[in-house]
DNA sequence: TATGAATGAGCCTTCATTCAT
DNA sequence: CATGAATGAAGGCTCATTCAT
């Protein structure tokens, strides 16, 4: 039967995958090599390349997946919590993703190291493509609804992201300028800022 | 006399820093090899060793000195105009820093892709050892002649150079979110929302 | 079928092998490198790192093996003839080598200049383990059949491999300090005269 | 005055000598570059080629000179000591020159590994040249004086100087077959043995 | 004489990629 | 589909030797 194979070839891909995302966050991605991805796998040389083009492409994928995963889950401790001001909730979103990428710094080092615009970047700009990632759609009603107005809230929405993800980089993995809980205040701070520049007045 | 050769090792040690740094700004600075810096400096490849350890060191010297420069030319840039306002006096300069870095991208490309935390940031933080750049101290210097008081003045810089750092690469190399002009403002806005942060009303 | 693809990777090692025993037996070991010994094996460089470390490696395995081709074949040569005095086996089996050695001078120099303790010297002392070379255990036998009495048979028997070793290197090679035919009486006469300390006068 | 440019000369082809002499007996020769020899004797590289040649050549006038001065301390020694039997005056000497050599391991490695023939043999054969060593000449009379015979008596001591040489060797640095005090008596027989092959009845 | 900057040949080693099995 | 042996281009780096000063 047909599904028996594909299912097979899932498993080898996934396999390849889980392999190259140990080695990735556990080392300086340099350093890794095909051979070692395969071996980790526990596949033969030659098979990466029936499933990858090359280590660029591996690490791109991954880059989006993890990238996805951690929005998702953002967004869906956001659903279960009752959050119903603007500011609060798009605090709240990103102080659960930085708590995620404390306890999981390899992840971070990963992401960031090897972020380049044209993934992550078209990836969250094109987040309306993705059925379950509504983040930019939920940004916006939420805006409206709360009576804040953007020009154009993508632009606010992508120097928010920005600006946590570089400046919390060097917070988490190198405590500079300072470790992340006290820089937090410091972030919040500029963030609501930021949000606060299209609040009206509106009832 | 000895001077003679030392001016010689000087302008060879410039010779192979210009080399690299051409390089360095037009291609994939892992795909220039010390081979091509020494060919390209008219110097054999045994004479690269004579200076610098490796590409590493000879790129983080590269990045310091330009960053250094970019930062000097705005503090100058600052000192010929009468801008008194804080807030205007921290625009006028990350306007001229982007005007700079628009006219020369590969600079910004080669800046920010291998800016790493340890050289910059100690850079930047440590920046009271050097002597003619003092934008720390005019940072705080100027919010305080101009009432405006932040718990830590240095942790606000650091948010705003990250912030702006990060997504003006991004801008200005793929024009995303926006080309830089129509980023600009809000950009400046995100800025300017941040230091109101730390303003009092005290006349 | 794999035996063909072990079969062919039996050959392309011995290929290796026999590269490297023609290069270090035709010339100064230090000058030969590891492209010369890939490419007089018909292989690429890269294969050679698939089969050995490095040069040290292979060197060390041509050692031994020719280490103990030559004793194998000695004493080959001393069972197919009938000697019964302990001495003149003792005797038999030296001259058999040397004639090998002279016949053979690259090996002789290649072995000696390269032989180093911890190599051969292991080799030699744990005998006992190689199932085909048991000249340690024969020495032994011989010995206390002729009424010949050692503190310490080992000790013995290494002294006069080594003397013969290194005298007859220089006899061999440099004619030095007589050509090996001359030379002879006087090496034998000072084996005998070694091996008759253990002399007793047991009938 | 000229006296004091060579005397100045001698002194700079000193310094080289006894830096070379340093790193030859600290490290495995083939790791100590002429870079190294002249900064240890504190002139400048090119300095080096003013007076030898190559590694190769420092090395065997090193060589040469300190087996020349072990054996002239084992000559003095003897002087020194009124020791008439003949037999027992060669022990004497092979003692002496063992504990001078177990004292000083690091020149016994040196000298060993570095003793090609066609400069220490050289050395050894010719040494009638040497006014001060007459290591040889005493050899031979005091084989007369106590009624030794050898029909080749160089070749006698030629075999007795290599055989303690190389057995001697890896006893002392490596303990095998035993360590040099216990191997001793092994040795001391054997050499008896040799030299008792001359040994006439006369009076 | 003495210096040491400059040279550049040449070594070792790695690893992405291919392809016969 | 899967394998892994073989490839060979490429890079980093060292160091003996030269030569202008």
């Amino acid at each position: 039967m047909k599904s028996k194979i594909l299912e097979n070839k899932k498993q080898k891909e996934n396999k390849l995958l889980k392999s190259a995302f140990d080695l990735f966050t556990t080392r300086d991605i340099d350093t890794v090599t095909i051979s070692e991805i395969a071996r980790h796998a526990g596949v033969a040389k030659g098979t990466f390349y029936l499933y990858f083009k090359d280590k660029d492409q591996i690490r791109n994928i991954l880059i989006s997946r993890e990238s996805r995963r951690i929005f998702l889950n953002a967004q869906k401790a956001l659903e279960e919590n009752d959050i119903r001001g603007f500011e609060d909730a798009i605090i709240f979103m990103i102080n659960h993703i930085l708590m995620e990428l404390k306890k999981n710094r390899s992840i971070l080092a990963f992401i960031e190291k090897n972020l380049s615009w044209g993934i992550f970047s078209d990836y969250v700009q094109n987040a309306f493509a993705d059925d379950e990632l509504h983040i930019k759609n939920d940004f916006i009603q939420l805006a409206k609804k709360n009576h804040y107005q953007f020009k154009d809230p993508e632009v606010v929405m992508y120097i928010i992201i920005d600006m946590v993800g570089s400046t919390c980089y060097s917070s988490i993995i190198n405590n500079k300028p300072l470790p992340i809980d006290q820089y937090k205040p410091y972030l919040f701070d500029a963030v609501r800022a930021i949000l606060r520049t299209g609040k009206t007045n509106e009832k």
